[in-house]
DNA sequence: CCCGATTTCTTTTTT
DNA sequence: AGAAATCGGG
């Protein structure tokens, strides 16, 4: 037993120590708050409480298994594994599958994802023969989930005059009708949405008091984390379960609220007082983590926010450095900055890659980042964006698999019924639909009585449907006898999706089929890892992960530290040593979607001040004039935020006035850059930087190349013609976009008519004009 | 009904 | 820039 307490400060051990009735800790960002759960966590089993009696839900299931593992060192790991802790999504969806029948869903229900979700809303509203311009299936699906996030059910819309009144003033009166639909598909299909996995969790409780008293009873303590950021259907859950032993401790921090676009409701926190009697609360406001000009810097910010709980953040670190404000000249430059300046901290002080992380509002910007730290052969990590599982080809197989587990599964069958190819066209499957919805069954119960039933499909078809069920069900026979892994290479065989992927011939095409053998090593994986903590290692279970793991959940068991790349969202509850935040501009960040109430704008400042105060040591925020969006160049104003900043925590870096502000012509000549940065004066005014006007046929006769010009990899304009391609020569090692690396065995020809012969790994010798030919030289 | 080619649209953030 | 939807010839 190791003497913890000792680890914390008053505050801390107070609610570490506070064992019965509601209690909120207020924990400001780096405050200690995970020790100060974890400790509470292992401090209650210490007292007596048996581990089945406690639920803890995280904001990720990484954070869960982290928990886990430092209880377990105090209490033994044996006893900790008896916890029920995860994300709301995983921990429902379990009950769910032992509870659901009560609801009339199946054990192995299926969770859509949110591409599911669309393409079922989308075919309603064709079957429907509605506009889709006014019924934007997203924005349906947006809506939806609000209703369902409010537990609003279909019927509770019915009996709302007001929403339906708000729906036909947006043009959109058919609204119910879709959602009706949307939840009778997904019923009949046995398919739960996200949302759903929270909403039917409600319903659960509410209509069946025996299973509510069951949970109540098992869940005798109760901590959530991230409290902030629970919707009102997660508020509803915490409010049932808890209603009989009061036992509930919420954490958060309303400056870090930031996830109200998907309904998540601060009104939570900044009411837990109201709705619990007797309520202690705890505050924890020394951040360990921070510097202390970052944890000032990060007060000034959120300062500016009218709405917030009181409580004053300080830290006892030391000043460290100032923040660092880079403004460059283009989104490519901004990536070069980050990437050099990384390498440069991490050959200064002598750090591995994982001290640093890249942040910004978009997943599309972390494509300029990307090129440069590839550029530099610094290795990185990207989080969220596409998922590996949200492959197309991924998806595909997946589907069969879905399939065989639940032949209900709508979007999984009309996913996989013609593909690959065998016939089956989209008149059959609209077919297919009517009936379905005419006899009220599945489309898999339709196509099994296809004999059977009244329908328009020539034989030829109604042959190749029977085909595609028996094969379905030889698969599901299968299932019963083998493994995941097994089961997932005899559909691959049979089906021959390879043989259909290669058949394509293209390069993507080879990275596809790597991607299948990857997902194949992943099942064999989940298998033996399961099998060694002695858990379900069942297809179904294995689907169940790929559904609700994120991205950050998974461990890159693998090998050498990298640099981080991720959202700010995703960032939450991270830190990172070096934090560089890009992006900062009107309209990007914050987003021009968020610049129009008050209180969007105020989410905008609580996501800039989470992302600054993941950095340890030093933050770094950079923007640029210029950026592609939506593949078109665009001129940008630097970010309100920038001067939302006390400026006496800022210091402001700019490369010292170089040629390039007058060319088109790549920077990776100022390799150096902090050597070459001098301190520049803070923008009065955010417009009118001068600009240079880059017409690339002006400047061409303009540019004269310096003497040391060794190499320089592209022109920034698509355009021009690539007159520095004069930097590839004999023996060079380049990577093409499409034919992958190769090396360079021969030149030919000059100016436009320049041509290499290029040896690829996987494409063999090619004879490419570098005008065109968009090549990165990596030696 | 299939396949390739063209056109359209998209982008905020995520479980 | 890139993916998804649509169109048109086979």
């Amino acid at each position: 037993m190791s003497n913890y307490l000792n680890e914390l400060n008053e505050p801390q051990k107070q609610a570490v120590l506070h064992k019965e009735g509601p209690m909120i800790i207020i924990a400001g960002a780096g405050s200690g708050k995970t020790r100060v759960l974890t400790y509470r966590i292992a401090h209650l089993m210490q007292q007596g409480v048996d581990a089945f009696n406690i639920l803890s839900l995280t904001f990720t299931n990484k954070a869960a298994r982290e928990m886990k593992a430092r209880i377990g060192k105090v209490v033994g790991s044996s006893e900790a594994k008896n916890l029920w802790m995860g994300t709301f999504h995983s921990v429902f969806a379990r009950i769910l599958r032992s509870e659901g029948h009560h609801l009339g869903f199946p054990s192995n229900f299926t969770i859509y994802d949110t591409q599911d979700s669309v393409r079922l809303i989308s075919s309603i509203i064709k079957e429907k023969q509605l506009d889709k311009e006014k019924y934007k299936p997203k924005r349906v699906l947006g809506r939806i989930s609000q209703f369902k996030n409010s537990l609003i059910t279909v019927k509770a819309y019915y009996n709302n005059p007001d929403l339906k009144e708000a729906d036909k003033m947006a043009s959109r009166p058919k609204m119910g009708e879709i959602y009706h639909q949307y939840v009778e598909r997904c019923f009949k299909a046995g398919a739960m949405d996200f949302d759903d996995l929270l909403l039917r969790t409600n319903e659960l409780l509410t209509r069946f008091p025996e299973v509510l008293a069951k949970y109540q009873d098992r869940f005798r303590y109760i901590l959530v984390d991230e409290y902030q950021d629970t919707n009102h259907s997660q508020y509803l859950i915490v409010r049932a379960l808890a209603d009989r032993f009061q036992n509930i401790c919420v954490v958060g921090d309303d400056s870090q609220s930031i996830y109200a676009f998907r309904g998540a409701n601060i009104q939570n926190i900044l009411n837990f007082q109201k709705d619990y009697d007797n309520v202690k609360i705890f505050k924890l406001e020394q951040n360990y983590r921070s510097s202390s000009n970052i944890v000032k810097a990060a007060n000034s910010i959120i300062e500016k926010n009218k709405t917030k709980l009181d409580k004053e953040i300080w830290t006892a670190n030391d000043n460290g450095s100032k923040i660092k404000v880079m403004r460059t000249f283009s989104d490519a430059e901004e990536g070069r900055f980050v990437a050099d300046s990384i390498f440069e901290n991490s050959m200064n002080k002598q750090l591995a890659n994982d001290n640093f992380a890249v942040l910004y509002r978009t997943n599309a910007q972390s494509r300029a980042i990307e090129d440069a730290l590839r550029k530099k052969d610094i290795d990185y990590r990207i989080y969220g964006g596409l998922s590996f599982y949200q492959r197309k080809e991924i998806k595909d197989v997946l589907g069969y698999l879905r399939l065989l587990i639940n032949p209900n599964d709508e979007e999984a069958l009309k996913r996989v019924i013609n593909y690959p190819a065998r016939g089956i066209g989209a008149t059959t499957i609209d077919k297919l639909v009517v009936a379905a919805n005419h006899y009220n069954k599945s489309l898999f119960e339709i196509i099994q009585n296809i004999n059977s039933i009244d329908i328009k499909i020539n034989s030829g078809t109604k042959m190749k449907l029977n085909n595609f069920a028996t094969m379905i069900q030889h698969f599901q026979i299968e299932a019963q006898k083998q493994d995941a892994f097994q089961v997932t290479e005899l559909v691959i065989r049979q089906t021959r999706i390879l043989k259909n992927i290669e058949a394509d011939g293209t390069p993507e095409a080879v990275s596809k089929v790597e991607n299948v053998q990857e997902l194949l090593n992943g099942i064999k994986d989940f298998i033996t890892t399961q099998k060694e903590k002695e858990e379900d290692a069942s297809l179904a279970f294995f689907l169940e992960d790929v559904a609700l793991l994120t991205d950050l959940d998974n461990d890159n068991k693998d090998d050498k530290p990298r640099v981080s790349l991720m959202t700010i969202h995703l960032s939450k509850g991270l830190e990172f040593p070096y934090v560089y935040i890009v992006g900062l501009e009107e309209t990007l960040f914050p987003s021009a979607m968020s610049m129009n109430t008050r209180s969007e704008l105020e989410e905008e400042r609580r996501l800039f001040y989470v992302a600054l105060t993941r950095a340890e040591k030093e933050a770094y925020l950079s923007y640029s004039e210029t950026r592609y969006r939506w593949g078109k160049l665009i001129d940008c104003e630097p970010s309100r935020f920038i001067e939302e900043i006390d400026e006496q925590y800022l210091e402001y870096l700019r490369r010292k006035p170089s040629i390039r502000e007058n060319t088109f012509i790549s920077d990776d000549l100022f390799d150096d850059v902090s050597q070459s940065t001098i301190r520049f004066k803070k923008p009065t005014q955010r417009k009118n930087y001068p600009k240079p006007k880059q017409s690339p046929k002006k400047i061409t006769t303009k540019f004269v190349p310096p003497k040391n010009l060794k190499k320089i990899i592209k022109s920034t304009t698509t355009t021009s013609v690539n007159l520095f391609d004069n930097a590839i020569t004999v023996g060079n090692i380049v990577e093409h976009k499409r034919f992958g690396k190769g090396e360079v065995i021969a030149l030919e020809g000059t100016g436009a008519n320049k041509k290499a012969a290029i040896k690829f790994a996987e494409f063999g010798t090619k004879k490419l004009l570098l005008q065109f030919a968009k090549l990165t030289i990596l030696s």
